[in-house]
DNA sequence: TTTATTATTTGACCTAGGTCAAATGCCAAC
DNA sequence: GTTGGCATTTGACCTAGGTCAAATAATAAA
């Protein structure tokens, strides 16, 4: 397993880093009944590569914090398969309205590598929260995370182009990046394979 | 697979709207000394037609809901503005990285109409949500309805073109978009003015 | 090692939308 | 009503990136 400090010098976005450590300090400092509740609710699971975690109509009943390995989330529209994150270990797959509303979602999660995740189970994380009001503000940590996130992916969208795109990613974590296929690159960065592949050769 | 119709459907507003209803039920059926706190720490300001409420470089101090009147957020990026939120009745304008992190933001929020807003200073909601746990739901509520929002965002922008993401802003608010001029609402769909009112003439 | 399959590159061409500039429309203030 | 200042439209042209198709790598399977 990775160092802390190696992993979070992966995550580019100095903004997103403070939230991770936030988060993470935060768990780290919960009484011990809350912890141990935190643990209980918690279970490790792997996935073979290729693997679907969720799947487009189902409900998506947890969350899962990448502890080993690549995974990514995606949606089918007009028969192709557009990834909306690629989560690396650390971080945390859900898709997300499905998971709040507790209603069938368009996401699939696929495992790119084997994986290992922690699971929590989301009607579980609601029971707990009732008795361990902590979990409450640890849940509201996690969506100002999404909320932040999903908002600075909104303006490098709006501000950069492909080719700066591909270098923010290439710079978060230049070792994954090679092991992932380009069509789920580029189905991330919003551009075709074609266009990813010549912006690689240019570079 | 599923039609492109049916696809387009579900990511309409409709499940935003759900989300604000239940946002406003939840603070409707506060406990009373809850309800009391919440009143105390809010109060209601008017702003006149383009008065700025918030700054670039100021730390965002306070959400603002929208009571009356119509507002945007934007920045600027390479001398242009780029409009990341046009706000309507009951919506709340908040620079949200800036105000999760209380650090100086990028954003401004500007009244497009003479506008009367209820402010919700920040460092009294944190010290609210420490006597009054429900205003951490309240808070998480919030959260959750923002980090959905982006999500939904994203995902027109990675899969409707110019033309259907104009069609479905004046779908949401008709009348309101008649007082908006056409260069805020192209920077709100990320195209230029001029593709804007070419736009509008095929329609 | 050969074959089958999948991943990536390259070429030729196309399109949505951008840019720049000029023309018109729309008010508000005189 | 005129005049100035925006807001919007229209035209001519340009560019980033898309699409389709074919050519090469790379891999995995036999």
């Amino acid at each position: 397993m990775r160092g802390q400090s190696e992993f979070l010098s992966d995550i580019c976005s100095c903004t997103m880093l403070l939230y991770i450590h936030k988060i993470f300090d935060f768990v780290n400092q919960l009484d011990e009944v809350t912890a141990t509740e935190l643990q209980k609710i918690s279970l490790v699971k792997n996935y073979k590569k290729g693997d679907l975690l969720l799947r487009a109509g189902e409900v998506c009943h947890s969350n899962f914090v990448i502890e080993k390995g690549i995974a990514r989330k995606y949606y089918v529209h007009n028969d192709k398969e557009i990834t909306t994150e690629i989560y690396f270990e650390k971080e945390v797959a859900v898709s997300l309205d499905s998971y709040i509303m507790q209603k069938p979602g368009k996401d699939y999660v696929e495992a790119l590598t084997d994986v290992s995740v922690i699971v929590v189970n989301y009607a579980k994380f609601q029971e707990a929260k009732k008795k361990f009001p902590e979990l409450v503000s640890l849940d509201l940590m996690f969506m100002e995370y999404y909320a932040v996130w999903f908002e600075k992916r909104l303006v490098e969208y709006q501000t950069m182009d492909a080719t700066q795109r591909y270098l923010k990613i290439i710079e978060k974590s230049p070792h994954y990046i090679q092991n992932i296929p380009l069509t789920i690159i580029a189905s991330y960065l919003g551009i075709s394979l074609e266009t990813l592949s010549r912006i690689r050769t240019k570079i």
